[in-house]
DNA sequence: ACCTGAACACCGTTCAAGT
DNA sequence: ACCTGAACACCGTTCAAGT
């Protein structure tokens, strides 16, 4: 597992494969199959590490900057390892991803919360934060496409020189906006708990 | 395209191969290479192709509903077509992509927002979508391995009955948590953009 | 212009065999 | 118990050749 995760952090997501994790154990590509039991496997355990290296909850704190840190520092993870962001899109599929989502609900319950709502808030932040990760892993558009697109969108849009194209197209591109859209989620979320 | 299009409706993203496509016309595999230049510029056309069939923007309308029907539309086709998801992650990488971006900030703008703010406001909504899409789209854990799951949990919190681990354990798998957490997020944006 | 077919360098995984 | 190596059924893509 821990050769697994460096694989992946050195070479990329696509760098991960059976083959591959063996030769660089200097072993025969079949012997990684005495130890996970196929590549979902492998994922999994790698997940697993993965997130129980994120600062854990602590119940005695506030639930607002506990939960910011520990969507940005998710964030931060997925970004650097893009190949575990399908496995964890699964409902939380491990043991770890597992207990730390039954924290975070706690967490928000204490604070007075339905569990209900406290499930659906962490809910959402997740989501948020595997998306934004998505995108944020997804590598820009190749710079020799980019007169094409831009003519392609003005045809559409039939205006030779649309005002946002610019804006549009430089969409996503900060690293900034992640926590600048958490806000948004944050603010969203306190609006709702208050007014109940 | 549209026989691409119809491969990954009926039988799911990973079945979308160029061989399998080809075999789908009747055709030898390679073929295909002629009308498309890879695998990436298919799946591009077929971004384009799935996207331009959602409603589109009436800059004459309320940017909320507007927003939030833009980004339901999104998400649904998504959930229907998983393997479209990995191309729109890039940055807006298609013209219909990139054109309904600049729609969007527009509406934004008219409302009377700042061109930056309204970036990051369709930034942040379109994010959300894709991580919400992606959680909706993947297949729930095998339902042989929950116990384990479930014990995994419990040994890791060093409880033999946490309280909220049944919620934990069915976060995200109602369809309406996606409109609950768009909500948390428009409410959000609203209070951002009132603020100013 | 468009289609074909063999080929290359890969995958994940199974299975029989070794030590 | 753990590792090996050949094999199977796939991939995306290139390249020379056909019509």
């Amino acid at each position: 597992v821990h050769a697994a995760l460096e694989l992946v952090d050195r070479a990329g997501p696509t760098a991960l494969t059976m083959r591959a994790l063996a030769r660089h154990l200097g072993v025969d590509p079949m012997a990684v199959y005495r130890h996970v039991r196929d590549k979902d496997d492998l994922l999994g355990a790698m997940c697993d590490a993965a997130v129980a290296e994120l600062t854990p909850l602590d119940a005695a704190q506030p639930w607002e900057p506990q939960l910011r840190r520990l969507a940005l520092e998710l964030h931060a993870m997925l970004v650097r390892r893009p190949a575990l962001l399908a496995v964890l899109s699964g409902a939380p599929a491990t043991p770890v991803s597992l207990a730390a989502a039954h924290q975070a609900i706690g967490l928000l319950v204490a604070a007075g919360v339905s569990e209900d709502a406290a499930a659906t808030t962490f809910a959402v932040v997740f989501s948020y934060v595997l998306g934004a990760a998505q995108v944020a892993a997804a590598d820009p558009p190749p710079a020799a496409d980019h007169p094409a697109l831009l003519d392609g969108a003005r045809a559409l849009l039939g205006d030779a020189d649309p005002p946002h194209l610019a804006a549009a197209a430089g969409l996503m591109q900060e690293p900034e906006d992640v926590e600048r859209g958490l806000e948004f989620l944050l603010a969203g979320v306190r609006a709702t708990l208050a007014g109940r």
